[in-house]
DNA sequence: TAATCGGGGGTACTGAGTGCCACACCGAGG
DNA sequence: CCTCGGTGTGGCACTCAGTACCCCCGATTA
């Protein structure tokens, strides 16, 4: 009956529009009681994002059960895949949502709403693994947000494509930025390549800027 | 007029609730008429947020004339200083709208479509400073949402304790962590105190993860 | 067969947001 | 003095999302 509802609710909105269809429209396209549709959705918005309520509780349960010795970072990103698992199960339906939302200003913000629980989620666990650092919390809120951004880059990326190509490595690509930038704390080191017969030696003065470190340290590396 | 709408909403709010007022309700107390409420506001949310309007223009105005030969992460720290600034004028005003949209579900979706396009502003920005590099838009994005969170995270600290403290000294400590590890690419070196007289050396096999040397680094300049 | 209970349908209501029109004000020009 | 166009405002009527309430029907149990 849910995917009832759906299937005709986007049926409805990707021919005429959302602001064009109304409730009336779609309970009477899937032959149900006009009740019965916020019976299933608080909003007419919440019929666009029917799944995310379970990927949430899926990556609440993820981040529950995972190791307190591991990477916070690596979890937090295994967690954002669990979301894009769930966008790369469906494309069609991805994509269709995706054109849909970027022109519906209302699906916008309550897509919104949808990305934050996830970010606070993330952030929570973050919290709990940096609560040590006295900067732990700040630390856990910019995290989760670059990997929430990062996770979002990729994804509408491939969203904007069409859904052509490997989404699962563009988002790790993406996410290798973050976890370079970020991870540790642990100890895993997932580390890069390994040419471990060269070393880099980078000279600083006493109270150079971190981004000036960063900056000689990758370039040595990479260059 | 505008004024009048807001503090007769505000009035109403913060005595009787959100959902419990009406538009009719604030009209009446302030002595207009209804019609002319969504002339001014185009929703019953917005009139919580009369002052985002104009500081989104500020910031698009302030990043556009930002000199180009800058830092980019530091002008866009700077842009949300902006907002800060927006904020810190009025503690009262602010501190009570914290507190009613931290209780209204409504309020809490619009504020985030309201950061959302602070956010969008300043990653547009570093979009183009980054156009050169192949992963810019990534960083422009993550950067973006990092600065964001750092700057939200100090704000809410302080709305939280009531507009005590100098959310100045704490927003400027929040983005400092940002622009450690995200800033430069330009060659603005606003840098740290002094103690130049002394040097860290970091060793470090290539292919060793960026998180590693930073970790290292930051032992060795802070410890 | 009667009683109970839960999922779904139907009806009427509130309130946000919009379109349309009328009115008042005001400076310019006859 | 009257008229005209533009602007800001009030009022009215309407659509539609969302909610409260009640009814119906089928299944289970005594």
């Amino acid at each position: 009956m849910r995917d009832a509802l759906v299937e005709a609710a986007f049926e409805l909105f990707s021919e005429r529009g959302f602001e064009q269809t109304t409730i009336d429209d779609i309970v009477s396209l899937a032959g149900v009681g006009r009740r019965s549709f916020f019976r299933y959705f608080p909003s007419k918005e919440a019929v666009v994002f029917p799944d995310h309520d379970g990927c949430l509780a899926d990556m609440t349960a993820f981040l529950a059960a995972a190791d307190p010795a591991g990477d916070a970072v690596e979890q937090v990103c295994d967690a954002a895949r669990l979301v894009l698992r769930m966008y790369a199960g469906n494309p069609a339906f991805s994509v269709g949502r995706y054109r849909l939302t970027k022109q519906v200003p209302t699906l916008r913000v309550h897509e919104l709403s949808v990305v934050w629980r996830y970010e606070r989620t993330l952030a929570g666990h973050l919290r709990t693994r940096y609560a040590a650092r006295s900067d732990g919390a700040l630390r856990a809120d910019v995290i989760a947000a670059a990997v929430v951004a990062a996770h979002n880059y990729a994804l509408r990326s491939w969203l904007r494509s069409g859904g052509e190509g490997d989404v699962g490595a563009a988002v790790d690509e993406a996410l290798q930025l973050v976890v370079e930038t970020w991870g540790g704390g642990g100890e895993g080191g997932t580390g890069a390549p390994s040419r471990d017969d060269e070393v880099v030696v980078m000279v600083a003065r006493r109270g150079t800027p971190m981004w000036r470190v960063v900056q000689g340290v990758e370039a040595a590396l990479e260059g």
